[in-house]
RNA sequence: GGCGGUGUAGCUCAGUCGGAAGAGCAAGCGGCUCAUAAUCGCUGUGUCGCCGGUUCGAGUCCGGCCACCGCUACCA
């Protein structure tokens, strides 16, 4: 045993990276399409890692922007709505509700969470459009596009079907044949017809707009070529697109949608803008929103126009295409950036973004989740019978980071009840419950010895490690870091043997506020993975108010309103009032003296036959 | 077809710059009894998919092959 350490040493604060505190990062979240209610793999891929990361962000003293919104334009919506007998906005209303409780039961912490069938919106997207079209970087072309003739609406290929050309398949879609592989052009099948209601498509040629894309392929070549730091496969990957660039349509033949605003296009009653035009533009659209609910109508420059500010765009890799290349277009197009030059539109030069966080996919059985088949876990579902930090759990340590992942339930009730409950809930109850017994209050240390030292040094440390995994998005390895201080603590209250030190009682003492402390200190590390058990950890070693926020739903009205469309009804946005929590990327020191209360099991444990079975709602298929 | 990914212990996976193959779980033994039958320690197993190449040295780099998966942008 080495000499003692005075207790005042282990009260030390660590600023995380104290070169880039309060630095603006805008957190751009995939915007969930609105034509169902989403399943736990939508928000293991955009939802919890963003949230994780953001958490992390204000925690280190950062002005973090988190935004996004419900994708509620586009020919699904006005399918589904047909389906369910509803208008497309009595659907994008019914499924944006559902969607905007499940992301507040999680505890996703938006600044902004809205939709793009905002006045706002259609507003943000025709002003970037008119910078897109006086800049030349809009094309007007014909095309020959399949028509529902009962309708008069665009027909995706995807929504019809025949028989295929090349290998006499029936079941051909108009994009691929799923029997032979090839790629179809829906003109060309045999017998088309729509997969939504059996007629037989026109094929007319129609006027419509285009992206001009190869105009923009040296300057995203430039762009993409200087990502270094980026995935090696996300930049392979858009660098390849960039070999052939075509001009994209930007418009459709739809009655549900953003107008055109040009003369010819803004009354037509056929035309609107495409959704995968409108639906990046979101980021910008919430941005803009936000600053103005918040009486500061400038405030999103400091994410978008400020060279300094970092921008991380959370997504699926089925959406890697449009963050890498399309959205990066578009803002090139807006800033006049490409090879036409121009001029920067009502934006100013908006900022390219800086990373791509993209997830691989949750799987079930091997396969994706399907709603047809059965095989879907409903985020409602889930949270209602086992919580949000469960799920943010599971996903955080287990999720599809780098490779798609398959989920079991056979591995989430063995995360949740040998690692969740029994190291981490355990840990909480065995240290607060000693202390609450023996002393009451947290106990007062005498001198420390060095194996006490040694375990508050190695809690600190790992701020230090946690938090560069979580500023690289590796969250798998940051939760697992975490994870080995909660352990470390495990094994030196087995060695340290409090409950043998009756009469020692000033030794007994130190070791309670030793552990007290690493509890607290991997209970902070834990935060931004877990924030609602995070705030319980902190009442229970005595701590009041907020120690991480949580944001709510509120009902609000349009900011805006467009010439001749007026503005929309009344609707739910979640948002929330992080600036006012306490945690914070530090080892903070716990107070002897506070009172404590016998704690409360922290996760209740499952079921060791929900490994065998499933939920009802979501049974294990043999 | 094109592009990309994956293949490492019974299971799930990590392995950064090329330098003695790892973690957790499961299994067995022991300790402890504060705590939610919790926790701590000890104990194994490998054709790193296959073949070849570069190198003093390859799970790692290069070429070929096999298997599985994803993407393939007028789906969102």
């Amino acid at each position: 045993m080495g000499g003692g350490v005075g207790p005042r040493e282990t009260w030390v604060f660590l600023p995380h990276r104290l070169g880039v505190m309060n630095a603006p990062v805008l957190t751009a979240v995939a915007w969930p399409y609105a034509n169902g209610p989403r399943h736990i793999g939508h928000v293991s891929g955009f939802g919890v890692p963003s949230d994780i990361f953001s958490r992390y962000q204000r925690m280190v003293g950062n002005r973090v922007l988190m935004i996004s919104g419900t994708d509620e334009n586009g020919t699904p919506i006005q399918v589904q709505a047909d389906a369910e007998g509803v208008t497309p906005r009595e659907l994008a209303d019914k499924y944006n509700r559902m969607i905007v409780d499940d992301l507040q039961g999680l505890g996703l912490s938006y600044d902004l969470f809205t939709r793009t069938t905002t006045a706002n919106h259609h507003r943000v997207v025709q002003d970037v459009f008119l910078a897109l079209y006086r800049n030349g970087y809009v094309l007007t072309r014909s095309a020959l596009g399949a028509i529902s003739p009962s309708t008069g609406r665009t027909l995706p290929d995807r929504y019809i079907e025949g028989t295929c050309p090349i290998c006499g398949y029936d079941g051909a879609r108009g994009d691929q044949c799923d029997n032979c592989g090839n790629q179809l052009d829906p003109a060309d099948l045999i017998n088309p017809r729509s997969r939504i209601n059996g007629e037989k498509p026109d094929f007319v040629e129609t006027e419509h707009l285009f992206l001009d894309l190869p105009a923009f392929t040296g300057a995203l070549g430039t762009w993409l070529q200087a990502r270094t730091e980026w995935r090696t496969n996300v930049l392979k990957f858009s660098l390849n697109l960039l070999d052939d660039l075509r001009p994209r349509p930007i418009t459709r033949d739809l009655d549900w949608g953003v107008r055109v605003p040009l003369d010819g296009w803004q009354d037509a009653p056929m035309k609107r803008f495409y959704v995968w035009f409108d639906a990046c533009m979101g980021y910008l659209s919430a941005s803009v929103e936000w600053a103005q609910r918040v009486g500061q109508p400038d405030a999103w420059q400091q994410w978008w126009c400020d060279p300094d500010a970092r921008s991380y765009y959370f997504m699926g890799k089925d959406n890697i295409t449009f963050h890498t290349v399309i959205w990066p277009a578009t803002l090139l197009g807006q800033n006049g950036a490409g090879d036409r030059g121009g001029e920067p539109g009502p934006f100013g030069r908006l900022n390219l973004p800086t990373e791509i966080v993209s997830s691989e996919f949750l799987t079930m059985s091997g396969s994706k989740f399907s709603t047809s088949r059965g095989t879907v876990i409903y985020v409602g579902d889930f949270l209602r019978e086992f919580g949000p930090d469960t799920l943010r759990y599971y996903i955080s340590v287990a999720g599809p980071e780098t490779q798609d992942t398959d989920f079991t339930w056979d591995e989430f009730v063995r995360r949740i009840n040998f690692e969740l409950a029994n190291e981490w809930g355990n840990l909480v109850n065995r240290s607060v419950s000693m202390a609450h017994r023996n002393v009451g209050s947290v106990p007062r240390p005498s001198t420390l010895q060095a194996i006490d030292a040694e375990l508050l040094a190695t809690s600190r440390a790992a701020f230090d490690t946690v938090g560069e995994l979580l500023e690289r998005n590796r969250f798998k390895a940051a939760i697992s870091e975490a994870m080995r201080v909660v352990g470390a603590a495990n094994k030196y209250l087995s060695e340290q043997e409090p409950w043998k030190r009756k009469d020692d009682p000033q030794r007994r003492d130190t070791i309670l506020h030793t552990a007290l402390q690493v509890v607290s200190d991997a209970n902070t590390l834990l935060t931004p993975f877990l924030p609602h058990a995070a705030q319980r950890v902190h009442e229970q070693l005595g701590g009041t108010g907020v120690w991480s926020a949580q944001p709510g739903i509120t009902q609000v009205s349009e900011v805006t309103e467009i010439a001749g469309e007026g503005s929309g009804p009344d609707y739910p946005v979640l948002t929330g009032d992080y600036a006012a929590q306490q945690a914070r990327w530090a080892s903070i020191p716990i107070e002897a003296g506070r009172p404590l209360a016998k704690p409360t099991p922290l996760f209740t444990k499952l079921d060791p036959g929900l490994a065998e079975s499933g939920p009802e709602w979501a049974p294990i298929q043999s």
